[in-house]
RNA sequence: GCGCCCGUAGCUCAGCUGGAUAGAGCAUCCGCCUUCUAAGCGGAUGGUCGCAGGUUCGAGUCCUGCCGGGUGCGCCA
């Protein structure tokens, strides 16, 4: 309907420029909105209004004009010029209902568009570190990437999804560490564990599997782990950081290659917990990508060369250094440091550049908004690759900061106190917690109170849509109870018998579901998904409450009810895009 | 100190990329179940859009400066 109107308006353009009321080389952005208020009629321009200096003429003449090119048109019931200079449509209500018959032919493919026109994307989120389970803040990570790649695969992009593992350096070795010294506690080595070590619980029943496998084969004497290591922090000479490397360093040298089965076995555990984890929260991966891989296949020596010959490394104080700041980064940034080892940034740099390889048109990277520093490096490393540095979008997401009892919550992984996303999942629901995520605007802060959440979870939105979903089936059964016979045919043929407000309301909610798609895919915003649910659902839940469905009239029933089989078939597309799903009773 | 994000109703948040009288949920108040699920519907109350300037026919939206909150500025990952 809106396409139509945009078609007749640019004719219209066309025919200004003929007559030379505004210059040729003019080419105006036509703009065309939902009327907000009824008595605006269906849609409206701001054409007249923009084109006013260029046509130097006052708006409301200009739109004069344009509203006589216009003259007669068939959908279009009446044209009207209001306020400065909007030029109102009002639309056949006949028209309106098309969109049901598309609905009921198109079924989950309605909605779905092209503005994707077929480009692939890779969208990189949640890859956290395997050091321990996903808290509520990758939650909304996980979240939104996922309903992110789902938004853009429904308007017409090919869409990958990938987890980035990072299973190498010194985070995985501190957890490697802390498992091992975990197992020698249950082997009955007495020691204090280390204040920078993994605290979790998790650790211990990883030390178990370790257990279960190695029995005592693995148990060195305390003595001997802690000989010569940095006393830990609030000792004296204490320092934390040298005292856990110290202790990494005693591991591997004890435990020789067995080391690297410790390792494996942590590595394995966390990341099947956290996998599990996710595809309990809907939220699943194309492929997780490991970062030791891109050492063990060179694809970091590769980076780094292909950035030597192009003149963008050089050597200073026996490190290697990006020229970043080449490309607008504040300063330059070590790739290899002066011990020979590789930074998180070479790795960082050497998977952008694979992904390109990997023939991707448009790379989507999801990270924590605390990490929004590295986004100038990171697109520099593009542009220094001689590639497009706009084919890649770094999206940011804001912590949740989390409250309890009004209290807010302070987190962190490495002491160990955190709410984990599987707690969240199994006390408020994924359905619930998926859709609570997705309802703000990525880069908003959000406020997640959990009592809220957890006590009042009837409250959550998400539930007003599924009901209304729930309420149509219900509606539908009971019809069929009755002895009617739904007839989608018959209901087509007879809209024109949908007269009540509240049905031309829902037939052009429904008309807008793809717009919306489209615009919140380009956007990255599935928040527009969740807000035009609610609107819909309210729509329906409107209709519900003024009219009875199940009438004796033959052709009005069959109507109503292909009306809202519509209705249905939107909120299903919709709450799958979100990963929601949609009951048929509640 | 510098960079980025944010500031809209008592609370949590939308606001279609500059449009008409700024919206929704929760909370508060008043109504609606002998009728397809009341996890619902209808109505009311509630706003100097952080503050001050600027740009123009027109600003919650754009530009500048403040105020307030968050976050980042390692040869860490």
């Amino acid at each position: 309907m809106k396409q139509q109107i945009a078609q007749i308006l640019s004719e219209v353009v066309q025919e200004l420029k003929q007559q030379q009321i505004i210059p040729q080389d003019l080419s105006p952005n036509i703009n065309i909105e939902n009327a907000r208020d009824k008595s605006h009629g269906d849609f409206a321009t701001n054409l007249a209004m923009m084109l006013t200096k260029a046509a130097g003429m006052p708006p409301r003449d200009l739109a004069q004009q344009i509203v006589s090119l216009i003259g007669e048109r068939s959908v279009i019931k009446k044209v009207e010029i209001a306020g400065p200079g909007f030029i109102n449509f009002f639309v056949d209500d006949s028209a309106k209902f098309q969109v049901v018959a598309e609905v009921l032919e198109k079924q989950d493919q309605f909605g779905r568009g092209n503005v994707g026109q077929g480009r692939s994307v890779l969208v990189e989120f949640v890859s956290a570190n395997p050091t321990g389970p996903l808290h509520v803040g990758h939650g909304r990570g996980a979240a939104y990437g996922a309903s992110v790649a789902n938004l853009l695969d429904a308007a017409g992009f090919r869409v990958s999804r990938e987890y980035y593992v990072n299973d190498a350096g010194r985070q995985m070795d501190i957890l490697a560490t802390s498992v091992w010294l975990r197992y020698l506690s249950k082997c009955g080595e007495e020691l204090v564990f280390p204040s920078n070590a993994y605290q979790g619980d998790y650790i211990l029943e990883v030390a178990d599997q370790v257990h279960e496998q190695y029995a005592d084969t693995l148990k060195r004497t305390s003595l001997e782990v802690f000989a010569g290591v940095t006393p830990d922090e609030g000792q004296e000479n204490g320092d934390k950081e040298k005292h856990i490397d110290d202790l990494i360093a005693k591991a591997k040298n004890l435990l020789g290659n067995h080391y690297l089965e410790v390792f494996q076995i942590a590595v394995d555990a966390i990341l099947s917990d956290i996998k599990d984890d996710l595809s309990g929260f809907k939220v699943s991966f194309d492929n997780w990508f490991s970062e030791r891989s891109l050492m063990d296949s060179g694809v970091i020596d590769a980076a780094i060369e292909k950035l030597q010959k192009a003149d963008k490394i050089y050597e200073k104080g026996g490190a290697l250094w990006f020229r970043s700041t080449d490309y607008g980064d504040e300063k330059d940034r070590v790739v290899v440091r002066d011990n020979g080892l590789k930074t998180y940034f070479a790795s960082d740099i050497a998977y952008h550049f694979n992904k390109l390889e990997r023939g991707f048109d448009i790379l989507i990277d999801i990270w924590g908004s605390d990490h929004h520093g590295y986004i100038p490096r990171v697109r520099a490393a593009m542009e220094a690759m001689q590639t497009d540095p706009e084919a890649l979008k770094v999206l940011l997401v804001q912590f949740a900061v989390l409250y309890r009892g009004g209290e807010k919550l302070a987190m962190s992984t490495r002491s160990g106190q955190f709410v984990t996303l599987r707690e969240l999942r199994e006390e408020v629901g994924a359905d619930a917690a998926r859709f609570f995520y997705v309802q703000r605007k990525s880069e908003q802060h959000m406020d997640f109170d959990l009592d809220l959440a957890k006590s009042q979870s009837n409250e959550n939105p998400v539930y007003y849509i599924q009901y209304a979903h729930a309420r149509i089936c219900r509606v539908l059964e009971q019809a069929e109870e009755k002895g009617y016979t739904l007839d989608l045919q018959a209901g087509l043929e007879n809209l024109s018998l949908l007269v009540e407000e509240h049905e031309t309301q829902l037939a052009v909610e429904l008309a807008k579901f793809p717009e919306i798609i489209s615009r919140g895919a380009l956007a990255y915003e599935p928040h527009q998904i969740a807000y035009y649910l609610k609107d819909l659902a309210h729509a329906l839940h409107s209709y519900y409450n003024a009219s009875q469905f199940i009438v004796e009239d033959d052709n009005l029933r069959q109507a109503r009810l292909t009306l809202i089989v519509a209705v249905r078939q939107v909120l299903q597309n919709g709450l799958t895009i979100l990963d929601v799903s949609a009951p048929q009773s509640m």
